[in-house]
DNA sequence: TGCGTATATGATTGAATAAGCACATACTGC
DNA sequence: GCAGTATGTGCTTATTCAATCATATACGCA
């Protein structure tokens, strides 16, 4: 049985995994990875509204996955926990995975 | 601008780590690093009711985090994609980040 | 000071999610 | 076949989440 420390850690940790549990957040962590953009950059880049994707970016920023730095009129965003872009390999790998097996399934029909 | 295809996997990428974003799930699937468990032995480990485990586990089966094997009356479950792990590696790392930060600006309080 | 731009936030609305309960299904052993 | 157990599913309700629009804030520059 899980004691109510651990549980609170399941809970921290769940908060964090799903910062990027989103389609336009994993876009955006996938884009962070050769260093920080704008805001306005990643709105361009990611082709949705900029309050929608300042939004996001928040969400990020306040479960630590993104730190911002302010210049001026700008801010920009980078990733503060770098291993974060592994979830987007493991991703990969699970996606494939799911794709061989369909392969293997299909090779019989 | 990122194209459709592209947007189209980012899509699927964030439906894998959904999976995952839940402190239940997390919870199962720290549970599961040892091999395959039956979901009578999760839901009694998680402290949850039966049902509520088992959509859960549903979740992560669909999403192809896990795998599972009938055996008799029991469905035991394990991980299918083992690299599942460090994401709750990496979100010790991005906690241990945040309490870290805490503790700086609380020096000079 | 006033204008224009970048970013953030409040409010609203529709959609997705999670938990609980009851019930259904699948299997075992008598 | 029948009772009992493990698992899964329909349904309902409450909560959370996401997108959009309008508006606010912060800054740079003339």
């Amino acid at each position: 049985m899980i004691d109510r420390q651990t549980k609170a850690l399941y809970e921290r940790k769940a908060e964090i995994i799903k910062a990027v549990a989103h389609p336009l957040r994993v876009a955006v962590v996938d884009f962070l990875k050769d260093g920080e953009k704008c805001v306005c950059e990643i709105a361009e880049h990611i082709g949705s509204e900029r309050s929608n994707v300042s939004r996001h970016l928040a969400v990020m920023l306040k479960a630590g996955v993104l730190r911002c730095r302010k210049d001026g009129l700008m801010v920009f965003y980078e990733l503060r926990t770098p291993c974060i872009l592994n979830f987007l390999n493991c991703a990969t790998q699970a996606l494939r995975h799911n794709v061989d097996e369909v392969v293997k399934v299909m090779a019989h029909a």
